[in-house]
RNA sequence: GGGGUUGUAGCUCAGUCGGUUAGAGUGCCAGCCUGUCACGCUGGAAGUCGCGGGUUCGAGCCCCGUCAGCCCCGCCA
């Protein structure tokens, strides 16, 4: 095979990210001999060798993974759309490691991707392709450079436990059944929270994990059951000091985007945060805000906005300006659409006002003139005097849209929060289609840093009729709220934190309550009483009797951090093997059934089998007009057993749970 | 738990008003070509239209149910 032209640089090197893995066997020199191992993935039929010395390979050629041996030469035909164009291997030796059957999946780049199901389902092919292999390479990046960050400023990395204590408040714990302690089980951690407190308290002031954390909640795109927090805890620090580390990190990290972060980041209050952008994580890569335009309507003949002026606060009128032409001129049905998200949201339509600039003729044929460009879905109360106050109120001079909210707060700021960044992104993307400046409105290439401060301590929750902690319980409350902690929960405010970035909440924290006094007073107000404090967290309030130095810190969602910082929507793309919006795992089909003596060394008993024993029960008391369904249940087939079944009984459709059990059959 | 959306060849998708034998690209297989690099040319195989019912003379298309993927609400201290 000596001196057989292999032009390498054609395949799978290229398919792999390879420019980089080629720089590191090609050099430029054109005398160097070396060896390179490669997949070919999906091996060109067409451009298969011909050459008896291959014919041994075509058995399995469609996917291999091969190494080559040869000399490193300058090409007669160079591409320079290749970084490796410029050279060749010619091989002395080529092996062939294993050949492979054809992937189920495309694994190059180019072309079509495969639905996400199947991705997942492979996703040890998936992971080959570029686009993952950088994001998990990132995300390798942003952990070193987080290690290395904290180990310069004296932190140090611990390791808590993963079976731990469940606990009260906050997430759905993970459960562990303790074979040792029949009946007993551990939780996996929400978050490593005590732990790193406790840590404070035996003198560790500056403490750092990359830790797993799961909750046992429903997901989204931004939340998997298991995820990773970057964990830091520090000791005699304000919030301040907090932020200002964090920050720090922010710097060092920005530049795997090749983006800036530039610290100090705005603060902002929790409460301004939501009156003016309707979110406690806002996006400011867009700078409309959310007005209150409540007053103006004091007088109004419309009924609807009226009333919510007339409820002294209860209710107000809050609206988003949207200026320029492009969304003057929104058309009716970019408007629907609009109304159609807001009603998902719990609106029950989406007044607007709009004045455009071109209006098209057949409207005004068919008398629905819009004069001036005027238009609106409340147009006929909208006097000459309150369009002036409008736009002297919204400072609307020109063509623009006015979206407008009515309701109690939670509700305007719901919707208007999610229209806000939604439409500033389609006008900013129309706006760069026309080649216009998008910037009014949304600018995409940001990274819009801010932390939002002074959350509420409590929240009010309906189902239990209580008050829990907003944060978590170990939250020190504001040092000018403290009577407020038994007076007026509702107003209490926390020395709490999270750090935003483009609308996502990528890491929250505190200044943590450190003397058992207050943290008793805490777990009283969300009604944990002495007893269950002294049962449940008896070992936090002993360690916080200790000395215990004022502390508090942070955690970074790492997921969600690499999403940001790869500029993906979604955090299955940076994690190797992520789990379904139904939390499962298609690739090792996680969460199974088990093996009916591991449940027994837990005594843990199914219910399954419980379920069909009842089924048994009621076959042997059959009455006569239950006796179709029975014998159509026996002409189930195994697949069709496997879960709900409906079958036609009498002219009725009956529904029809079914269990597939190991075992004899009915028949036997 | 609720709402929306998707499911057709290995993969990505099209499929009209319900009407003949369900198509395209790509991949796969075979032959030809060879400095190609998303090579090119010729031919071929490949479909439980997610699954189960129903309506109809007739269903990929309509109806009911169900499963799975995705997005959102609830939930996520």
């Amino acid at each position: 095979m000596a001196n057989c032209a292999f032009p390498m640089q054609a395949r799978r090197c290229v398919w792999w990210g390879g420019a980089a893995r080629c720089a590191t066997w090609a050099p430029s020199s054109s005398s160097t001999s070396g060896t390179v191992g490669a997949w070919c993935s999906s091996w060109p039929t067409r451009r298969r060798p011909r050459r008896n010395s291959w014919r041994a390979y075509r058995p399995c050629a469609a996917s291999l993974c091969w190494g080559a041996e040869g000399v490193v030469a300058e090409r007669e035909a160079k591409n320079p759309n290749l970084a490796t164009g410029d050279v060749e291997l010619r091989l002395t030796d080529l092996k062939i490691f294993n050949a492979a059957a054809t992937p189920p999946i495309p694994v190059e780049d180019a072309g079509n991707e495969a639905n996400e199901d199947l991705r997942l389902k492979y996703r040890f092919l998936d992971l080959r392709r570029d686009k993952l292999q950088r994001n998990m390479v990132l995300r390798s990046e942003v952990a070193n450079v987080t290690r290395n960050y904290f180990r310069k400023n004296d932190f140090i990395d611990f390791e808590t436990p993963i079976l731990g204590r469940s606990t009260p408040e906050g997430a759905r714990d993970y459960l562990v059944p303790s074979r040792v302690h029949p009946g007993d089980f551990f939780a996996l951690p929400q978050s490593p929270q005590l732990y790193k407190q406790l840590l404070q308290v035996s003198g560790f002031e500056r403490y750092i994990q990359i830790c797993r954390c799961f909750r046992d909640e429903d997901l989204r795109a931004d939340r998997q059951p298991d995820f990773t927090q970057i964990e830091v805890e520090m000791s005699f620090v304000r919030q301040q000091d907090v932020q200002a580390m964090i920050e720090g990190l922010m710097v060092e990290l920005a530049p795997l985007a090749d983006q800036t972060a530039q610290p100090p980041f705005l603060r902002l209050p929790f409460k301004d945060a939501m009156e003016w952008y309707g979110s406690d994580k806002p996006d400011l890569r867009c700078p409309l805000k959310i007005q209150d335009v409540t007053e103006l309507f004091a007088g109004s003949d419309f009924n609807l906005f009226r009333v919510a002026a007339d409820s002294h606060g209860q209710r107000r009128v809050r609206a988003v300006w949207f200026p320029g032409e492009e969304a003057g001129n929104t058309s009716r049905k970019v408007l629907d659409g609009y109304q159609e998200s807001a009603k998902t949201l719990g609106a029950g339509g989406l007044p607007y006002l709009k004045w455009g600039k071109s209006q098209s003729v057949s409207r005004i044929a068919e008398g629905d003139a819009e004069k001036d460009g005027l238009s609106s879905s409340f147009k006929k109360f909208l006097t000459p005097a309150l369009e002036a106050a409008l736009r002297d109120h919204l400072q609307a001079p020109n063509e623009g849209l006015i979206l407008f909210a009515v309701g109690t707060d939670d509700q305007t700021s719901r919707v208007l929060g999610d229209l806000r960044v939604r439409i500033a992104k389609s006008l900013a993307a129309a706006a760069e289609l026309s080649k216009a400046d998008p910037t009014p409105w949304f600018d995409k290439n940001a990274f819009a840093f801010l932390w939002v401060v002074d959350f509420p301590l409590f929240d009010w929750n309906e189902e239990n009729q209580r008050f829990v902690a907003c944060h978590h319980p170990f939250t020190s409350p504001h040092a000018d709220d403290m009577e407020l902690l038994e007076a007026n929960p509702g107003a209490c405010r926390a020395v709490a934190y999270d750090l935003v970035l483009n609308g996502y909440e990528v890491g929250g924290g505190s200044i943590r309550i450190h003397d058992a006094d207050t943290q008793s007073r805490m777990f009283r107000a969300i009604g944990i009483g002495e007893t269950e404090a002294r049962e449940k967290f008896g070992f936090l309030l002993d360690a916080l009797s200790y000395g215990a130095p004022p502390h508090g810190g942070l955690a970074l969602g790492l997921d969600r951090l690499v999403m940001l910082l790869a500029g993906v929507d979604n955090i299955r793309e940076v994690i190797a093997f992520p789990k379904t919006a139904q939390a499962r795992c298609l690739m090792t089909d996680a969460p199974n059934a088990v093996d009916a003596k591991q449940l027994r060394e837990l005594r843990i008993q199914s219910e399954q089998p419980q379920q069909y024993r009842a089924g048994v029960m009621f076959f042997e008391s059959v009455p006569a007009e239950l006796q179709a369904p029975i014998s159509v249940l026996r002409t189930l087939s195994m697949n069709q057993a496997s879960s709900t079944s409906t079958m036609v009984l009498d002219g009725e459709i009956v529904k029809v749970e079914t269990t597939r059990i190991p075992g004899p059959g009915f028949e036997d």
